[in-house]
DNA sequence: GTCTATAGTCGGATAGAC
DNA sequence: GTCTATCCGACTATAGAC
């Protein structure tokens, strides 16, 4: 009743509304249309990174993207509707930044290795991760979302668990276990994936504790050194 | 102006409403208005810990504190007045719970000490820390409130830096710059004061998402160990 | 497809009685 | 001190013209 006081879900027509059809046009040229939609999505993508579903408005967002509000409930149903868009072309986004590394990792669980061979890929997997996290303004944003999200779970919650950090977790889990030389699934394996992962989130989601913390003023090469070799040496301490 | 859209700052009288003058019976006895105010307090700590500043309403408040909307008003003066109360009734309460290990720590770190000693105390901070985090269902809320305002930060934001967050996250980094050989305020330090308080801390803030990642129910005795496991796991991990 | 205008709701804050 | 009644602004969403 707290978080998801925006649906009043009870009565109403549960209308379906998705993408209109709106490349219907012979030839299969796309219509203006789409691109109208990409601006709204991106305006939202970065107002919804910096700020939480509530704080932010659809007012801002038709503004910041130069269309009218009703043009938001055109495309997207409503608020939610626009919401959950934004977490789709999130995972989409961060899926096709990071399946190098992963997916190299994956291959490798496949088969027997040893412990420090998963060492590596493990570290490779954070590195690419962490690079990723700093290297664009957007991913940081992206990075803001999914975490808020997760930490206050709101409308896009299962989307992000599902397709991100699902995966994430385990791989890393997986990694760790095979570290440890441990079954796949040790619930310690588990506990020291879920630890690490949040190291290396704490300096990229809400960026001014940290920042004021370590008394940077923003990130750059050499802060990322800094937290990487923060990260290794807890990779490196992981044990049978 | 996503963030801090409620305080119309601009015009407007400044006033300077305090805690209402209503001690001040004779024979020191407290007017019944000061058992309102707690109770007011009581239900913003409980509201404010499930939800931010802006999924709550003053109205859900006043319901909970069974009084009527306007007293509030009387004795925060505004919501914001409200959540800061709740700030430093939390930074008042934590503080209670925490001065034991963090004194004795820093009673430690005035003199000569060896790395060793340096690392059992920083065991007993975050030991201490952790079963204080999970040791009431109040405890928990407060850690949300905390996690939540540092990691999208709002009206009480200062308040929880200033007396919580830099203290904790000082004592942490000069115990392990001790234990790292290191001088005082090495960053490497405060880089691995950051990765293991944010270790900790997931398990505690935003629960939804660590709980389904460990496939737990919640966090009892049992899973605490586990997760002191792994701390210490990391704790054990610095070195010079 | 995109707009203007507006309906409907809700939340924070105030006035003023008691 | 605490209440009832009310105001006012802001927001989401819809109706309907173009």
């Amino acid at each position: 009743m707290k978080t998801e006081k925006s649906s009043k879900s009870s009565k109403k027509i549960p209308i379906q509304r998705k993408t209109p059809k709106i490349r219907v046009l012979a030839y299969g040229g796309y219509v203006k249309g789409e691109e109208t939609r990409q601006r709204i999505l991106d305006a939202a993508l970065k107002a919804f990174g910096d700020g939480s579903f509530l704080a932010v408005t659809t007012r801002q967002i038709s503004q910041a993207a130069q269309v009218s509000l009703p043009t938001l409930q055109y495309y997207f149903g409503d608020k939610e509707g626009l919401y959950r868009a934004c977490a789709e072309a999130i995972v989409e986004r961060i899926r096709r930044n990071t399946t190098g590394a992963a997916a190299e990792a994956a291959n490798t669980l496949k088969q027997e290795c040893t412990p420090e061979t998963a060492r590596s890929h493990l570290k490779a997997v954070i590195g690419a991760l962490a690079s990723f996290l700093v290297g664009s303004m957007e991913a940081e944003r992206w990075a803001q979302f999914v975490a808020r999200e997760l930490r206050d779970p709101g409308p896009a919650f299962e989307i992000l668990y599902a397709n991100l950090w699902k995966p994430g977790v385990e791989l890393t889990a997986r990694l760790i276990a095979r570290i440890m030389g441990r079954p796949e699934s040790d619930p310690a394996a588990r506990v020291q994936a879920l630890m690490l992962i949040s190291s290396l989130l704490v300096f990229q989601s809400g960026r001014k504790m940290p920042l004021r913390a370590m008394q940077w003023t923003s990130v750059g090469p050499k802060e990322l050194a800094m937290i990487l070799a923060g990260l290794d040496a807890q990779i490196d301490a992981i044990r049978g």
